[in-house]
DNA sequence: TAGTGGTCTAGACCACTAA
DNA sequence: TAGTGGTCTAGACCACTAG
């Protein structure tokens, strides 16, 4: 049995909620129901239904039913998921892309302590500006160590994601994130490309991501504007 | 049934951990082993077992057995820690009570959207100012529902430590947060308490932190200087 | 191969909610 | 009173670990 039931009906319920087929405040079909729906036991749905409540999907009363909770207008950027994967369920994202994969030095002063062999290779740099309902609210610059990324620079990502390419074309999965938060005011150019006030405050995010290729690191460097939207983190 | 069989072996096997009577990496019974010894099914030994894996105090291997970790989670600032815990051992930490402990009704337009039950109970408000190195760091406004937190207003906390005494005179643990990341600017109050000008960039977060009574969250709101110190987070 | 945790079933009784 | 979620049982088969 490669997924299992209580998997596959989290996930289902997961993103009826996400996708607003259940809103707050609506009630899930009963144990009893989702049960006979999908011929699993009681047992089993509440397995998935217990999990739902501890990420705070739905809150379950006694006597009445799982009830869904309010979903919060916020991206959940402070995982390490793709930004595609990340914010797309709820808002409809765009990317434009500053400056497409280049080689290069690193910058001076960077932000992150670097090995000496992530030094000597150089390292790949982009700049790319997201969009969430057509209003710009991000702009990340990443930066990948010019190690075994063969054909990087020449090839579009997969689905326009940087995540996807490296573990589907360079098997390299993310595994965790590591990143530092500041706030500041907005300079002219950010202030610019984020649609922005200068002096506007923004949440500089430091990252380091670290991956299953033992000492590669992928790092970024992001602003965001956090006037509308929230950054959302839960762990 | 006043207590059941599964919050019983979850408290037994907790404060054995706890106490030292099972050490890291120690295994505990197995599961047939812990339901013959308490008479129960192993279902419900799961139950409690799982808990317990859940919050870090063992982990469970198929095939192997379920074995007693290291009792320290060490995370950054963002984590669920408790400030104390979290930044003390490298820098120097005082706190400023600005207000105790208060019996209030809830603030208008509350941050997280509240419960009937939370909303009757009235909340406990705290405010207190964090302090690294003598400076002044943090605004830290918390509030948790008034639901058998008898005494809480008249004792002293626990070493210092909200969460320490939450755990320890109230059974309640911290088990998850949920926090929601803006950048805003220190309006009067909050540049006077930070001693910076008004207008500084600060970062702010909404906490919802997730306990082991079902349906009881801590809430809490804060503004960091992030001039000097960044916050730091690693999963 | 014996023992372990992971998943799952088909029942059961209870306290609670709402009509 | 009917339906709900909370707890619990006594089985079952599986994949995995370790001797």
């Amino acid at each position: 049995m490669e997924i299992t039931h209580y998997q596959r009906l989290y996930t289902q319920l997961k993103s009826q909620i996400q996708s607003g087929h259940y809103k707050e405040g609506d009630l899930l079909p009963s144990e009893n129901e989702l049960g006979s729906q999908h011929r699993i036991a009681r047992m089993t749905v509440r397995r998935a239904l217990t999990e739902l409540a501890n990420e705070g999907y739905i809150r379950k009363v006694k006597g009445k039913g799982s009830i869904v909770s309010a979903t919060r207008k916020s991206l959940g950027l402070l995982s390490f998921k793709g930004f595609s994967e990340v914010v797309g369920a709820e808002h409809q994202v765009k990317t434009m892309t500053l400056r497409a994969p280049t080689v290069m030095a690193w910058p001076d002063r960077f932000f992150y302590a670097l090995s000496q062999e992530e030094q000597q290779a150089g390292c790949v740099t982009l700049e790319r500006v997201r969009f969430v309902n057509d209003e710009p609210i991000m702009i990340e610059y990443t930066y990948l160590p010019q190690m075994g990324l063969i054909d990087f620079c020449e090839s579009p990502f997969v689905d326009g994601s940087l995540f996807k390419t490296l573990s589907l074309n360079y098997q390299t999965e993310i595994t965790n994130i590591e990143q530092d938060i500041r706030a500041v005011t907005a300079d002219e150019v950010t202030a610019f490309l984020l649609k922005v006030k200068p002096l506007t405050p923004l949440v500089q995010l430091y990252r380091r991501y670290h991956t299953s290729r033992p000492d590669y690191y992928v790092y970024s460097h992001l602003y965001c504007n956090t006037e509308q939207y929230t950054i959302s983190n839960f762990q």
